[in-house]
DNA sequence: CATGAATGAGTTTTCATTCAT
DNA sequence: CATGAATGAAAACTCATTCAT
């Protein structure tokens, strides 16, 4: 019963208490949606009761909401890691969509968070908004930015593809969307098939020799 | 009672409400997810009441089984679209992805039930083998032998990408998600994203030129 | 199609059918009660629709209270078998017993009433009023005539016992609750049970040796 | 928040909730049937609402099932009296069928057990079962014991009767049927009528006399 | 007559939310 | 702060009854 004793003192355990309840919610709303998710099963995940909830959030939807934001800025340093780049400019862009794809496709939390985009979008539009401005905004920014970079300096084709960049990063969203579905019942590679789709964007399946002629 | 004033008898929309009931709870079951959707809800949009959904499916969970069913089986005809495909291999490909797009990104009704696929994916599995036995898998079983097709014939690259040449379908998945989070707020020229996709794919980004050095 | 073969013809069949009804209605009734039994299982049970039905009976509880008087009345024959009864007072009460027994206990439609009077009387004496004065009356009134014609000649003792004469009637109450209660399970036979009550009640259990002394 | 005016604290009144609840489930199923009762009705009477009936039974079933069992066993004090009797047998006997009769036919839980065991006793055997294992078998085994030791001592006939003891006791389940079908709109003095009945079976109908010829 | 599609009032059950302890 | 008993509004599902055919 002394102070030492007690790793987390009642502050602590108080002070922690509504990011707890986020963690939790996050893994029962991403597990079973919004409608059907009841708020004790949140409390219970903690060993606490609904009440306790209740007094940090004043309704389900409120918790929702923050919930999302909280996940969606906790998982977000995607910036810092894009401000690391090094190399030509096929190499950074190859490099950018690897440290896209492990941030968004493969980081369970991301992706479900893509889940909750997708399955509640309709109903609350801010949620999607939040996604884009933290995760697809910035990438597309840096991706324009090396394209555009490529493309002067001559390393990258003048193409209809430098207009919309963000077709480099759709594999991403193949794999995602794979993940969420088949709910690991048929794993895939995913960091195989980015290598791919890089190599594919890249240079092309169409025989180089064919255009020469 | 003269004929032109009742065009439905009541055998007639006895035999179409089944269907009704399908088109209506899809509907539903897209905008509003499983959970939230009332049956209520559902007969309401058809002006008739639970009673008579009852009437028609036992219950709730089968109804929304069998409208997903309905709904993929209804909209499926990528197998005889694959079978008409003329020109090169690369032409060949590019129809085929567009076909691909058209009936699974720009359709509504397909896109709807891939957002329905992540959402309750994880509570019915059988949904999502639905929608890949009727929509992925022939396509990548024709996109698979088109590449093979192209390799052999020494029109397309030997490359890593052609031993996973779903990566070729990946804007698909991006113009779907994409629509699916926006739901229409800020639309995307799905079709211009796909040619851009389709030619980068096929052509690369790194200019010829360097990888002929 | 000719007159002859039709056993039933369409007149025959439509003047039967009140009486089907009832017959199915006793059924479903007996065995559910009147709360449990959906007026479609009784239809269902002579293979024609909820509809008919209600084309003979306006309502499921004026069914239900026809249903009883028809089936009361339908096995109501004890009279005619009280009226031939031979031979001693104490053979024509243990023939009367005997007769009791079968018509009440022993046959299932009655017994069956008996059941609902017990589970419905508390919603609809008019029953249980019905039931007593087909079955119970005119049986203790013979069994009343019965004792005091013995007492009289002397057949009979003059006992407490001569003043309340459905005490000799028990035992059939007794086989009854049994039955209805074991639904078969626990079969017991109700013949030897009333033999020996009757045999009891008759001589006495006390050693009649005590008695002289 | 003086002391004298809350006698029931929250700990109190929760403790004491199952009770209260399948107190008044008794009432309510007893006197409309499983079937014909709603749970709001039970919670109504208790000035509650069903939500809180939920909140300590899961469904209806249940509920009925656990009413059925608290009902019978908090009224089994069979055994206990059983132990207590003095004197002949004969007069051991008599008082044995007095206190059943008390038990059975006069007591209105015990009494309404039964009608609930003949309404639903079909779709429920265990109900049948547990009615008989605390009232019918112990009786019927102490019967059994006593006549036995009659015959034994020669204060008995040893007859057929002997075989069967049960029949000694029918005249309780007489009195219990009367009164469960005539629901005290014809009250009979069931006391006497068991005196009736114990004198009738000790000392018997016909005359001893013409038994001695 | 007979049908069975449709209705709508009712019943069971669930759950977000409140509040006395 | 934390609890969890209680509430009440809502949702799934049922079924007696009606009525157009």
């Amino acid at each position: 019963m002394e102070r030492g004793v007690k790793k987390t003192s009642r502050a602590e355990r108080k002070a922690r208490r509504p990011h707890e309840i986020l963690e939790a919610a996050f893994e029962e709303f991403a597990a079973k949606g919004y409608a059907a998710t009841r708020v004790e099963d949140i409390a219970t995940r903690l060993r606490i009761t609904k009440g306790t909830v209740y007094l940090y959030f004043p309704t389900k939807d409120v918790l929702f909401q923050e919930m999302f934001r909280h996940a969606a800025t906790s998982s977000a340093d995607l910036s810092t890691a894009i401000g690391c780049l090094r190399g030509s400019c096929a190499e950074r862009i190859r490099d950018l969509l690897l440290i896209a794809y492990e941030n968004t496709a493969n980081d369970r939390k991301t992706r479900e968070l893509l889940r909750l985009s997708v399955a509640e979008g309709a109903r609350l539009p801010e949620m999607v908004d939040c996604r884009h401005e933290l995760f697809i905004a910035p990438t597309l920014a840096a991706l324009t930015a090396l394209v555009k970079e490529g493309v002067k300096s001559g390393e990258l084709r003048q193409d209809t593809a430098a207009d919309t960049p963000d077709v480099l990063a759709s594999s991403i969203f193949q794999v995602a969307a794979w993940r969420l579905m088949s709910a690991d019942r048929e794993p895939i590679d995913g960091k195989a098939l980015m290598e791919s789709h890089i190599d594919l964007v890249m240079h092309g399946l169409v025989q180089p020799s064919g255009r020469m002629a």
